[in-house]
Formats: structure tokens, C-alpha cells, sequence
DNA sequence: CCCTCTGTTTGAACACGTTCAACTAAGCCC
DNA sequence: GGGCTTAGTTGAACGTGTTCAAACAGAGGG
């Protein structure tokens, strides 16, 4: 389709252009934080108009977005080492969640920011929406993967949804992090040191008879859910 | 102290400019939402300066919020009544869930942007700051009456930690409740409806034998963690 | 060589949230 | 009554994110 024979030098010089902008702003946004950084300085740094700037680039919101993305293939990488080394889930799954900290702390400045827009429903960056959707795939895999470990007991029916239940366990702990402001982020570290284990150890005792109908119905309950959200209400289309 | 012999009447004229502009800001949010409401609309409609509006509220965000704190007392009113006369633990905590999510309905709309502020660590708004400390003392304690019901069997420990794990559940439900798309609030009923039996039931599981280790071990964790949020990290002061 | 089309670039303009120095009004003390 | 202080009020001005009509550039066709 795309002939390389025919190098067509104006997308080449878009994406150059486009590139020139991004690097800008993370440099500002680094210097003087989001607030601190205006679109007019980006563009100036830039070397291009202010109306350019958003010519590739709908709001400032998305220009640090894109920034944060960087993270989130940073840490597909760097978990995937961890899931390469690592046997046992307490291992994978601690692995994992510190990975993610540790790849998203150059970001912690903005998460403020960022969880901010997250928050809002009708965002289409919110973690719920169906333009994240992709990424909130790759991090649910990422804890099919993890469960593939050693050292967990469990029925097919709670399996099913721990990935799931693992992101939703994640966000949580992003949302610790987002907060913590002791020093290197110890007080999350401590957090998923103390609460992985314990995570383990709930799933394991998920398979025992007295909790086996508990399990169950829970389990229910969340596929339910999970298939009425496949599903948007849209009446007829 | 205040002497009502002495009517000062600065403070009441105040006062009513103050309500007058809150109440012009509310007629304009429910109109045009919280976007479409500019500032000198409010002002406009309160028929004064846009200066002044900025002398009663330091900002627009502040502004939603003064008009989101009716539904927090509203919300103390409701649940007071439902614990008056429901007496068993699932009633109480059911009842307290919904009359939240019904007496925030008519803010659903701007829940949105008061979630966004909330989440941002910097916003004195946000649900762990210093600020909004006493709202969530008031919801904390909330649950504390919730759990004097009957039909919860459980251990000093975990109790302790109840009313502050319960208040984080109540978060999760409003998460919930604000990507609610469907139809009267449905889902998130539902979501009550199913979940709190099964909150009560692990509760209660808790105190089984098998467990009796993974909840001391648990709760003595949330002590830890809570008690290092009381005191700030300050070196020397 | 001119025309056209499309991707790119510009800077003025807009609307908004917020700030501020200046002003008014009203009670208080001597 | 004459200053003094404090609460209340004003509107212009600033800086911002965002939009937009217009211009530009360069490739391709006639």
C-alpha cells in the first residue's frame, strides 16, 4: 500500500514537526510542571506558531498524555522482564506493581494531573472509556500472565475474573502512589510489600468449601457485570 | 458572645450577596452545566460585579462545591432516618449506600467535575486531604452506627478498621455510580443491592478459624498505615 | 508556466477564569 | 463631626487555552 519507493516528504516533515513539539513540551513540563507551562512556551520552544502546536496536538491535555504513554510501554517492557524471571504469582504480581511505580515515577508530577482528566467519565481518557480500552487490555493481560505463576489454588470460575480483579487492585495502588508523598515512594512500596501476600492468600482461600458459594456467587455477580458493560444500552443501531 | 441586640448589618448583607450569588451559580450549573456557566453569568444573574463574585468564592471549582455540600448534610439527614429504623447490619449499610447515590442524583451531572478537583493530591478538595478531613470523619462515623447492627459477628480488631474499610467501599460505589449511564441509576443499585450482602458475609467470615491469622495480620497493617497518615511526615517543626 | 489540491503554518481574535488597585459605604472612637 | 478602619464592590487588565480564516508550500497535471 504505502510504496517507500515515493518518499513523500511532507508526512516526513509533519511527524518531524510533531516530534519537535512533543519534545518541547516535556522538556517545559519537566522544568515547570503543567500549570506552569503554557502553550504559547511550547510552541515558542518549538520553534513553531502557536496554532501549529495544536494543529498536531488537539489540547495541552493530549500533549501530556502522550507523554504519560511513554510510561505505559516502559513498563509492558519492564514487566515482561520480571514475568521472564519470576515463578511464583507473589513474586509476578509484586514484580509487576513495582515496575509500574518505578517506571511511572518520572510521571509523578503530572499524575495529578493526569488522574484528574482520568477521573472524568465523559473523557475519553477516562480508565472506563472505550478509547482506553486498549491499554486497560494490556495491563488485564499482563495479570493473565502474572496468575500463570506458581502458588495459586483457585477455581476456574474465580480465575476467570482475577484479571480483572487484579487491575482494579492496581489502580488502587496507583492511587496510593498518586498521593504518597513520602520519601522514594516508600510508604507504596510498603503497601504492596504488606498487600500482595495478603491478595495471594485471599484468592487461595477462595477454593475452600465454607467460601466456595461465596466465591461463586461473587464470581457470578462480576460476569455479569463485565457482559453488561461489553454491551453499551444503546437501544437500537 | 455575638449579640443579637447589636444587628451588624454588614455581615447579613453580606451574607445575602454571598447567597445570592451561590444561588444564581446554581440555577446557571443546572441550566448549562458546569462548562457552559461562565463566571460573569453568575455574576450577571446575581446582579453584581464579576469582582465580587470573586470576593465570596475564590473560585468557580469552590463554587460547585458549596453547591455539592447541600447534598453531604442531606445525605446525614437521609441516613439518619434509615438508621432509626432499620436494626440489622445489611438494612443499615444498604440504606446508607443508597441514600447517598439518591441524594447525590441531582448533582450526578456535575459529579464529573467535582471527582476531577478531588483527585488531584494538590486540591485541598481532594477525599484524603487535611481539609475535607471533617466530612470524612462525619462519613466514617456514619458507618461506625452502621456496624452497631445486628447480624455482624466479628472480631475487636477488624472492627476497628470497619468504619474507615466500609467508607472506602462507599468511595468504590460512588466511582461506580458516577460512570453510571443507565437508566435511574440501575446498575448501581444493583451493584448495593449484590454487594452489600456479600461485604457483610466476608466480614463475618472473618472471624473463622482459618482466617482468624490473615485478618490479624490485615488489620494490624490498616492500624499501622493509618496511624502513619496521622502524623505527617514533618522532620522538625 | 499556471492551476489545483492537500498538508502545513501563521497570528490575530475570542472567551474565559482570575487578579488587583481603586473606590464606596458604614460603623466606631475621640 | 472628623478621621479611621473594615467590609463590600467595581471594572479594567492580564494571561491563558483554544479557534479560525487566511496564507503558504510543494507536488502533479494540463
Amino acid at each position: 500500500m504505502t510504496s517507500p519507493a515515493v518518499p513523500r516528504k511532507r508526512t516526513d516533515k509533519g511527524a518531524q514537526t510533531r516530534a519537535r513539539i512533543l519534545e518541547a513540551a516535556i522538556e517545559l513540563f519537566r522544568e515547570r510542571g503543567y500549570d506552569g507551562t503554557t502553550m504559547r512556551g511550547i510552541a515558542d520552544r518549538a520553534g513553531v506558531s502557536l496554532g501549529n502546536a495544536y494543529y498536531y496536538f488537539k489540547s495541552k491535555e493530549v500533549l501530556v498524555q502522550d507523554f504519560y504513554r511513554r510510561s505505559h510501554t516502559e513498563h509492558l517492557d519492564s514487566a515482561e522482564r520480571v514475568l521472564a524471571t519470576e515463578t511464583h504469582v507473589e513474586a509476578r504480581l509484586r514484580g509487576v506493581l513495582l515496575t509500574k511505580i518505578e517506571t511511572s515515577e518520572p510521571y509523578h508530577r503530572f499524575s495529578g494531573v493526569l488522574f484528574k482528566t482520568a477521573a472524568d467519565p465523559e473523557s475519553p481518557l477516562s480508565p472506563f472509556s472505550e478509547e482506553s480500552a486498549p491499554s486497560r487490555r494490556e495491563s488485564t493481560r499482563l495479570m493473565e500472565r502474572v496468575i500463570e505463576g506458581k502458588g495459586l489454588r483457585t477455581t476456574p470460575d474465580l480465575r476467570a475474573e482475577l484479571p480483572d480483579l487484579l487491575w482494579t487492585y492496581q489502580m488502587g495502588i496507583i492511587l496510593f502512589w498518586i498521593h504518597d508523598r513520602s520519601e522514594g515512594r516508600k510508604r507504596t512500596r510498603i503497601l504492596i510489600d504488606r498487600t500482595v501476600p495478603l491478595v495471594i492468600r485471599i484468592v487461595n482461600l477462595g477454593s475452600l468449601p465454607v467460601i466456595r458459594t461465596l466465591t461463586r456467587r461473587a464470581t457470578a455477580f462480576l460476569r455479569e457485570l463485565r457482559d453488561a458493560r461489553e454491551i453499551p444500552p444503546t437501544p437500537a443501531d
